[in-house]
DNA sequence: AAAATTAGAACAAACGTTTGCGCTAAATAT
DNA sequence: ATATTTAGCGCAAACGTTTGTTCTAATTTT
């Protein structure tokens, strides 16, 4: 078994000829080169015989190219984020590009340290649903020429290019149809509070309410997560009064609330109806099909990634910064009160 | 704006020291060299100043090192593995590495070029669910020295390491749940045919039916996906005999079932009863709470990590082969038919 | 006062590629 | 027969680090 790696040089040595000769062969460049059929088959065959394997580190550091895309998302573990890094890893892989994946597990201070590891790799883009307070870092790695595309989540104030659901009016919509349905006493549980999303979210979910003339019932929680769905659930069901409806801003949180629900015997949506953001295959066959605002999310990787290698590939943008429309979609969670 | 990337050339220039010192110091090596505290200072100062980002080709080539673990999965977007990327990540980050996540997508072709890639990357370990279908390859790469761990798939034939669930006692606990519930007929829908899980649990199931002597009602599929357990579901519902349970082997597949008996208005579990392996989040929740075999994903996660960095810090390694014990929660969807 | 030790740091050779440029021999044009 | 082009390939200098060895001046020991 040969200890040693075998590199181009081995290869050069066993095939009697350059080093830069091989280098050309296994680059594809053998054409441009004119090396000679007769040598090129003579090095790709040692090379398969001596199981070559390149060393991206020798190839990376001379070309400056790695070839790798970055994709820093908050957390792996919501089914949001894990359906975006599967499709966004399925599409750099189509182009050829290898996609390394960063959780920055929504820490500020995580997500810097990801961003300093990704950039010491020498990544080529940057794809990033950021946790929200390093968009100065992200803006100046975006002006020092690294393509860098926000998905998700994104800063309004920086000319930094995005990919997004129209949460505003997301958030719009969930709000109309709770209050056509007769509802005026609406909850609802919201997100990380300094995330873009989460705060067109309210926006609208505000303005929605403000239209019809009523007050919201509360905007309580901070986290995407189930835990904060429950235990802002739990909150608001000691209330003296209740709401008739709650608006969970995403599906983890809307767990929680059915969570909680289930615990102090509120039946949705008999008792309380609830609306969520994001979809999920299982809610169509939850105990009572969870009515949702669904974010085109397979539309929104493959923009994000179209941009990305525009820029990559100096071509000419259009709009930078999109949004895209979400779509309401009518299970059973919701209670006609009128 | 510094249109040059700074090196460490440049720090070494500017704070008037060598590279080497440079080098030292910001590898924390400055006691052992021991460098003045006062040109560490100067040092540290100047990096800071100058913006610096290490470049991990140049290190990695000249160390041999790159502090990368490799973590390949069949699929992103099962929520199972999804999980175990979200763990594995977590774990590694921890322990001061990176982890690249490679998506094979069940395909071995995509698997093999993966595997290129991340050995072109100077990974120093790997874990992996394989397809199944690359197995000699991993036995080499284990042999040549680089740490590889299976985790929930593996090789039984091979001397690879590997930590998954017993899987056949799993099947064999929901077959006897069924059994002891005196569910006679008993239509099992399995994943990937040649996958080591599969297969053990397609045995549990068929040991357990034996020895209840009862012949299995049918066993069909064969990929871990929804699409699958949808259509071998709705083959069984149009067959001249129905099951009186079914035993999906994933809990994609069990979506798929949820769907098919749906839409032919199959009650669960009052005309057939179902149970899974694998738990998620939404399984309580569901219409009828779906009862199921749960694997201690977690667990596997950190022996496979533990395993993983105990052979690459040389240490003494006890067992190599592991299967932990799966649980069974009772749930609702399985009807007592005694 | 000479010898030995120690603190603090620099030299220079790798690591495995890529790539601009240059070279020779053969083929073709004049 | 000479000049020009072309086919086919190699030289050697990077790329930005790490690291074994060496060096000098200062300090300590004898």
């Amino acid at each position: 078994m040969a200890r040693h790696k075998v590199s181009i040089v081995d290869i050069a040595k066993k095939a009697g000829v350059s080093i830069t000769t091989v280098s050309r062969v296994l680059n594809g460049k053998a054409e441009q080169y004119r090396i000679s059929k007769k040598s090129q088959n003579k090095i790709r065959e040692t090379a398969r015989k001596l199981n070559y394997i390149p060393n991206q580190f020798a190839a990376g550091l001379k070309s400056g190219k790695s070839n790798t895309i970055a994709l820093i998302i908050p957390s792996l573990s919501n089914p949001f984020f894990a359906e975006i890094a599967s499709e966004i890893n399925a599409e750099v892989r189509n182009r050829g590009y290898i996609t390394i994946i960063g959780d920055s597990d929504e820490d500020r201070q995580i997500e810097n340290e990801e961003l300093l590891q990704m950039r010491s790799r020498n990544i080529e883009g940057l794809l990033i649903a950021p946790t929200g307070q390093n968009g100065s870092i992200l803006k100046q790695l975006n002006d020092q020429g690294l393509p860098v595309v926000c998905i998700d989540r994104y800063f309004e104030e920086l000319d930094i290019p995005y990919v997004s659901t129209d949460n505003y009016q997301g958030a719009v919509m969930a709000t109309q149809h709770l209050l056509e349905y007769g509802h005026k006493r609406i909850a609802c549980i919201q997100g990380k509070q300094d995330s873009v999303p989460n705060k067109r979210r309210i926006e609208g979910f505000k303005d929605a309410m403000k239209e019809a003339g009523i007050e919201p019932f509360s905007i309580t929680g901070n986290d995407f997560s189930e835990q904060n769905g429950y235990k802002e659930t739990k909150l608001i069901l000691h209330k003296r009064q209740r709401p008739t409806a709650i608006f969970a801003l995403s599906t983890t949180i809307a767990l929680g609330c059915i969570k909680a629900m289930r615990e102090e015997n509120v039946a949705i949506p008999d008792d309380i109806s609830l609306i969520t953001f994001d979809d999920h295959p299982f809610l169509d066959y939850l105990a009572t099909p969870l009515t949702c605002i669904s974010q085109p999310t397979r539309d929104i990787c493959r923009m994000a990634i179209k941009h990305l290698f525009f820029k990559l590939e100096n071509k000419e943008i259009g709009e930078k910064q999109v949004l895209l429309k979400p779509e309401l979609k009518y299970r059973k969670s919701v209670r006609n009160l009128l």
